[in-house]
RNA sequence: GCCCCUGUGGCGCAGCCUGGUUAGCGCACCGGACUUUUAAUCCGUUGGUCGUGAGUUCGAAUCUCACCGGGGGCACCA
């Protein structure tokens, strides 16, 4: 069992803690407005702030505290002769949360403080808060624990501000582009938008197996069949594969679909509207990233798969080399070839071997091979080529596009084609979706469709080496119960 | 799935290689001193089956093996 503190009790303890409290300040707003004051001199302010007491210095009559809330922090000012219940304020226990209102004044040493004239227990904290410099090292415990992580690890804090505001410029920026958010179904019949392994759940009423979405792909599509020309969901998807520091089983996509916009207006928009986040919230486009750094003005570099695995290889294919060929230069560069491999898997497989990590970017990959792009629309200029692109920053995917596959015929063949894969024992691969065939058959017009991976773009806007330090409550194994 | 690293009171760490008296230190907690501190300071306590199990040994936190948790890499994927 861990230890707690003396005060520990197993009676209730709340009693005498009020419903309500209502703060007029935040910490960092008051050190904004008052931090220029004369060393030694009040304020004609009465501030009330509320938050944890993160560090106390008791000097028998007089008392100082370090009050954290949802701005940062500031001093508390206790002197005995002023400070109500002044032996209990002393007594406070690091991590207990109270209310105080006072003066806002500034000490003889210079620390902007508010004076505790009255002051509330809002909450005890039973369990001993961590060290209060070196705060938490194990990972484990941040992640488990995120709701002290929150406290004592402020770059945590930060990050998670950061993700709060991505998400909330990314709504505004593409509303002003005239884009509606709607939301699709999480629970789906067939698992469709993507190849990976879905997690499977059961509803009770039907008797029936559902999968947890892996991409809302296919359902923003019948919207844009039924006449929402511009469409956008920033929303939760689920794969069912492993875990690494670019992957947790459940992650945030931004999709968004476009009628009347094929893949290159799609990059351009990419590329705008990552910069613009970038400016907003780091305040320029060239952004610090481990050891180096990324520059994200526009315009990015767009080239095709086949022209960058030439340049990193220094060989000279295309989806028209021969497949033995293909099949020899993949297995020189370590790709464990399988029989049904086609040219465009095989040039998949070489890229990702020997380019994609390589790519520092920002580089939009463009023109991927059919074979692999089971929704994306035939290349109008390249035989057995989509119009497809991925978007690599720091050797990663942040986003994958497409001129979006809009003839049922050749959808239906893609499907049979995926079908065919999964037969061949890919348990990734893709089934038939008849509704959504039906949504086209009534006809898709020509639309731009784009995915963002959230997590990693906020990875790169906050210099985050893992997704876990990107997600609040990262998926781990649960606690053994004891 | 494979490889490497790691697990010592609530938190941060030392001790392990070179096994040996009651396992240390700092913070927190508890008691005491202190009216301008800033990780306050000073004095004194409390709290640990050294991840779990087995083995080697007169003796294991320390050496060996297995298992469990965590981290990183590879494979796979977004």
């Amino acid at each position: 069992m861990v230890q707690k503190c003396d005060h520990f009790s197993e009676e209730p303890m709340t009693d005498n803690i009020p419903y309500t409290f209502h703060p007029t300040a935040v910490s960092d707003d008051l050190q904004k407005r008052f931090g220029d004051i004369e060393d030694g001199t009040e304020t004609a302010e009465v501030a009330t702030i509320a938050g944890r007491l993160m560090l106390r210095r008791v000097q028998g009559k007089l008392a100082f505290g370090t009050l954290q809330d949802s701005g940062g922090r500031i001093q508390l000012f206790a002197p005995g002769k002023v400070t109500p219940n002044f032996a209990e304020f002393c007594e406070l226990s690091l991590g207990d949360w109270i209310g105080v209102t006072g003066t806002v004044m500034k000490t003889k040493r210079g620390e902007l403080s508010v004076k505790v004239e009255s002051w509330e227990l809002l909450a005890q904290a039973q369990r001993p808060f961590p060290d209060k410099f070196h705060g938490l090292n194990d990972p484990d415990t941040r992640y488990r624990q995120r709701y002290v992580d929150l406290w004592v690890t402020p770059e945590s804090r930060a990050t998670f501000v950061l993700r709060s505001r991505v998400i909330s410029l990314i709504r505004r920026w593409l509303e002003d582009r005239e884009f509606m958010e709607v939301e699709t179904p999480m629970l789906h019949p067939i698992p469709g938008g993507a190849t990976a392994r879905p997690f499977t759940t059961h509803h009770n009423a039907f008797d029936q197996e559902f999968f947890l979405r892996i991409a809302p792909e296919l359902y923003l599509k019948r919207l844009v069949a039924g006449g929402f020309e511009r469409v956008f969901e920033i929303g939760r998807v689920f794969r069912n594969e492993g875990i690494s520091t670019r992957h947790n089983p459940e992650f945030t996509m931004l999709e968004l679909y476009q009628a009347y916009a094929d893949y290159e207006e799609i990059m351009t928009l990419t590329e705008e509207l990552v910069s613009y986040l970038a400016t907003e919230l780091c305040g320029s486009t060239t952004l610090q990233y481990g050891e180096r750094e990324i520059d994200l003005s526009t315009p990015w570099r767009r080239a095709s798969m086949t022209e960058l695995i030439n340049e990193q290889i220094g060989a000279d294919l295309s989806v028209e080399t021969n497949i033995d060929e293909l099949r020899s230069i993949a297995k020189q560069h370590g790709v464990e070839v399988k029989d049904s491999y086609g040219p465009g898997k095989l040039i998949l497989e070489i890229y990702e071997k020997t380019t994609e990590a390589e790519l520092w970017g920002p580089v939009f990959v463009t023109d991927y091979p059919k074979e692999v792009s089971p929704l994306s629309r035939d290349h109008r200029s390249q035989p057995e080529m989509t119009e497809r692109f991925e978007t690599i920053i720091a050797g990663r995917e942040l986003a994958n596009a497409f001129s979006e596959l809009i003839d049922p015929v050749e959808q239906r063949a893609r499907f049979e084609d995926q079908v065919k894969q999964k037969d061949a024992g890919d348990d990734e691969a893709m089934v038939v979706d008849e509704d959504y065939l039906r949504a086209m058959e009534y006809g898709l017009p020509p639309t731009g469709g784009l995915g963002i991976g959230i997590d990693r773009l906020v990875m790169l806007l906050a210099d985050a080496s893992t997704i876990r330090d990107v997600v609040l409550f990262p998926t781990l194994r649960p606690e053994a119960s004891s």
